[in-house]
RNA sequence: GGAGGCGUGGUGUAGCGGUUAACAUGCUGCCCUGUCAAGGCAGAGACCGCGGGUUCGAAUCCCGUCGCUUCCGCCA
């Protein structure tokens, strides 16, 4: 080893000891006789002194040194003077008096600041000397946690009979679910493999095998476009269980993820146990089937009450079935008459954005004799204002919203709406995690465009036994055994036990719109598996990507991910995806039709 | 596929029809023995992403294009 210690470790009682050192030097203050360094590696910073008078040749040594500059120090540590310990440093008690300094290679200067948190840093620039990024301290925490989280969910699984099993990242494609990414077959021409959406069919196959309890931390790919929490290739904590019911799998993720929060991170878990959401109360309340939980501002259905009102937007609405929903916004009721109408114009705007043709609002005085603002209070007349606040537990200075469309354009103005108030009221603290459970989905939805039902979650979802009478009936009141983790208005996991029963499977096959020799093309690995003795089983997989993401507080998966793709889904600094030789096209059987970039 | 935002010395920003293109920081050199976002002095460094257009005159206005990003579509 070229180093004794780290530049994380060296505390008061080290002083006296002579150790070696080596690292980054991470910034540097000349002072003449005396050249200081912060010298940097993986576990810290060390205060470097070197004097001129003591050591004379490395004290010359020195004054050439420059950041990022990787150097190789041996010296004495001694405990700081009194009045020059530096608090803001794990090291700062000690510093290390350098007596031989090496140079094991100098550095350009790079192109952004290393030894400073740069926010607004050009995301191109970090992505192409992303090698440099993950030199700085935020990058470096949170690879730091994401490791230290991974290794506690492997040991956390291992512990409780789980086994990690690898799966092959050269499968089949799969007709549903999102595009896929294909590789060409240079022994079959023609033919491909493509990776896989999630290594889903595989771990239903391995509960098939007997494994009953199996994990994997597992790269997924996805042939779609980026969003802030999605990337083309991404990470799963992907595991599957035999022999047990969705409580079971729940309970076991609901215990894991407290653990995680508690012993790995510094947030705070704004629910313990985590509630469980019916999906359809999600949608009623929140307009989101992945609602933010850190605050409140639920939807409430007033239909009754606008319906029996004089304003003729709700009336209309109402009779022909269309809900009417508030909002109750605490204080900004109480915004002067300027700023209120300021406010409505933009969250109107926001709303049309969302498909709303309008907004209406009601202010709420702060003073008890005050007058309800805005213009659609004269519609309701005082006992029905009574009503209605009754029914939204109105307080003074509160700022009500009223929302009425179509159903589904209600749930997306609420969710929307709710997004931006709790952002413009500083009601997200990162810090928080506010997990929930949601439950209770629909197993199919109806897609008009094709004329059937799709399957909500995927086709291997069972139905709750109660609701199997309605299977072929009403398919769209069966609830199936689905169960989604969502945290702070993401989606963290989605899970389901599966169907393991033949004559089940066949029947969601022809509702959604396959006949069962389709099916058998199409998954006939998977059904003949299932005649030879599945057992009941189930499974769950988180995105580690995204909950790193919330667990390090950041706004996009990319800064929890070492070697992210950009939204265009390029690597800026290999430069992939790049050309490729003719003969490796020839090789794949592959030609290049149609308009090409140069 | 669509909509919005951003692009000015190395970096982060200001300037938004006529400026020697400003500021901070970094960089280079010199001074300095207790600094730790060190300090002081001096200096170098930008044709304002790229291409067209409008104008007497464009970093600034318009069109196109490229890159990054946010959102919609998409994501069983």
């Amino acid at each position: 080893m070229l180093k004794t210690h780290t530049c994380g470790e060296l505390r008061a009682e080290h002083a006296g000891q002579e150790i070696t050192l080596a690292g980054w030097v991470h910034r540097w203050r000349d002072q003449g006789g005396l050249v200081f360094f912060d010298l940097r590696d993986r576990w810290g910073l060390t205060q470097l002194v070197i004097n001129q008078e003591t050591a004379p040749d490395t004290h010359k040594k020195a004054k050439e040194v420059r950041n990022e500059w990787v150097i190789q120090v041996k010296g004495i540590v001694r405990q700081r003077p009194a009045g020059m310990v530096n608090p803001n440093m794990t090291t700062g008690a000690i510093e290390v008096e350098v007596t031989d300094l090496a140079v094991l290679n100098q550095a350009k200067t790079p192109p952004f600041y290393i030894n400073k948190d740069e926010e607004n840093l050009d995301e191109a620039l970090r992505m192409k000397y992303r090698y440099l990024d993950l030199r700085r301290e935020r990058m470096q925490k949170n690879l730091i946690l994401r490791h230290n989280v991974i290794r506690f969910i492997r040991n956390y699984l291992s512990d409780r009979g789980f086994m990690e099993i690898e799966t092959p990242v050269l499968f089949k494609t799969t007709p549903e679910g999102a595009r896929d990414y294909l590789v060409p077959s240079r022994v079959h021409p023609g033919k491909f493999y493509a990776l896989p959406q999630s290594p889903q069919q595989l771990k239903q196959l391995l509960m098939v095998a007997g494994y009953e309890r199996y994990f994997q931390i597992v790269r997924c790919f996805r042939d779609e476009d980026q969003r802030g929490d999605r990337q083309p290739e991404f990470t799963q904590l992907d595991m599957e269980m035999s022999f047990v019911g969705r409580h079971d799998v729940m309970e076991l993720i609901e215990g894991m993820m407290i653990a995680v929060v508690k012993n790995v991170t510094d947030r705070e878990l704004v629910f313990d146990p985590f509630p469980r959401i019916p999906y359809q109360e999600a949608m009623e309340k929140y307009g989101s089937d992945k609602p933010d939980i850190r605050y409140d501002m639920a939807a409430v259905d007033i239909s009754d009450i606008a319906g029996r009102s004089g304003f003729s937007v709700f009336t209309s609405n109402v009779a022909a079935g269309k809900p009417v929903k508030v909002i109750r916004v605490p204080n900004l009721g109480a915004e002067s008459g300027s700023q209120l109408k300021k406010l409505h114009q933009e969250l109107e705007e926001l709303c049309k954005g969302a498909g709303a043709k309008g907004l209406a609002y009601m202010a709420i005085p702060t003073e008890e004799n005050g007058e309800v603002r805005g213009p659609i209070g004269k519609f309701f007349p005082t006992e029905l204002k009574l009503e209605l606040f009754d029914a939204v537990g109105v307080q003074p200075g509160d700022l009500l919203l009223f929302v009425s469309d179509d159903r589904k354009v209600v749930y997306n103005v609420v969710d929307t709406l709710r997004r931006h108030l709790a952002e413009q009221l500083n009601l997200t603290d990162p810090k928080q995690v506010a997990f929930a459970w949601v439950v209770d989905f629909p197993l199919f939805e109806w897609n008009a465009d094709e004329n059937r039902w799709d399957p909500s979650h995927h086709l291997f979802t069972s139905p709750y036994p109660e609701d199997l009478h309605m299977l072929e009936s009403e398919p769209g009141k069966v609830r199936g055994q689905q169960y989604d983790l969502v945290c702070n208005g993401y989606e963290v996991a989605g899970g389901s036990i599966r169907i393991h029963d033949r004559a089940v499977q066949e029947i969601v096959f022809r509702l959604i719109g396959q006949d069962v020799e389709e099916a058998r093309h199409k998954f006939g690995h998977m059904l003949e598996a299932f005649e030879y003795g599945a057992p009941p089983h189930g499974g769950i997989a988180p995105g580690i990507d995204r909950l790193l993401m919330l667990l390090a507080g950041e706004p996009n998966i990319r800064e929890v991910i070492a070697f992210p793709k950009t939204q265009q889904a390029a690597d800026l600094m290999a430069g992939a995806p790049s050309d490729v030789t003719q003969q490796q096209l020839d090789e794949l059987h592959i030609a290049i039709v149609g308009e090409v970039e140069a």
